[in-house]
DNA sequence: CTCCTTTAGTATCGACTCGATACTTTCGAT
DNA sequence: ATCGAAAGTATCGAGTCGATACTAAAGGAG
């Protein structure tokens, strides 16, 4: 009775959770900004690198971070380094928000397969995803550790290094998301 | 590297491909509702049974709906039988306008995973919108044909019969989408 | 050091989605 | 004949989204 195309039940999920992303008064979008904003890093909890996360523009980036300062889940300052910058981050508020996240249903889904079936649709996905991601050549925002840029332990004491932007990382910084990711070889 | 939960996954996958869904002159919204159209049968392309389908209010599928009879995409016609009800139907230039479907790039993408990845992904995804659904209580939209009410050849001449509407019908009636449809045990 | 270009964000417009509420028309059941 | 439920429409406010125009700060190149 299934489909054998999955694009037709990945649709029909995919409406399926945009529907459950309007509840705790916030927007799917919001959401997401702010579930991207709780898995970022230092270098990636920016107005622009959330722009690329989400693929829309800067302008509608921006309405999204001004409702969620409005509504006192993250606040704005601007960046020391580079005033251009504005450095976003989520407030205990927009924390503890996170707890009531819809997306949590999906997990809670996914839990109830078996072993076998978990094991499946994670590989199976990730797979495609990185096939979607070629096509469209986005970035793939992955975790730090995971970057061709990823130096382990080249501070010594258990600091890390990006050899891109010449930084220390700590070991918490590696497992977040950032936007100059690129998947080591 | 790849998260174990597919939550985030499929959040990634969502996100792209909403971004994709805004090319041809539609929204994304306006892309499932004609997909929808395209795929639905006779007892199930009115605004109501759309409204189901997408999850929303009658409000807004009115307005969508009214979009796409601007666009000249599909046609609005007051039902025989009942006044109230309007039925929905594709122009010409909706069902060429469909094969410009930007989901086109998702099945695409499936197509180019090896055989044993594409047969885990489409049972797996089903398992798990399946216990999304029973979650939600949302009904499952799937093809006549595997419906409870259902009954094969009921008519003769390889004519079946809708046991619950009480109409008969074709082997192409048999491979749409139903509002009123709910699993065979 | 001054020009000039690039980059980060904001402001604003128009089209659209979406929830909510109020309304009209039609059907059906008492 | 009446009353209530059902199918749609109309309208409001908040928000997304693309597009365009704008401001301010940084980084060169001369």
């Amino acid at each position: 009775m299934t489909p054998h195309d999955p694009a037709q039940l990945i649709e029909r999920l995919t409406r399926v959770l945009q529907n459950e992303a309007h509840a705790g008064g916030l927007k799917p979008t919001q959401w997401e900004a702010l579930r991207y904003l709780a898995r970022a890093n230092r270098f990636s909890r920016t107005p622009s690198a959330l722009t690329a996360y989400l693929g829309t523009t800067k302008g509608t980036v921006s309405q999204t971070v001004m409702a969620l300062e409005r509504k006192g889940l993250i606040t704005k300052v601007s960046a020391p380094s580079d005033r251009r910058q504005v450095d976003l981050a989520l407030t205990a508020a927009g924390r503890s928000l996170l707890e009531e996240d819809p997306y949590e249903h999906l997990s809670q889904s996914w839990a109830q397969l078996d072993g076998q079936a978990q094991e499946q649709l994670s590989e199976s996905l990730a797979l495609l995803l990185q096939e979607m991601l070629r096509r469209r050549k986005g970035r793939p925002f992955g975790v730090c550790r995971s970057c061709k840029f990823f130096r382990a332990n080249a501070e010594g004491n258990g600091r890390h290094r990006c050899a891109l932007l010449n930084q220390a990382l700590t070991e918490a910084d590696s497992a977040l998301i950032c936007v100059e990711q690129e998947p080591a070889g």
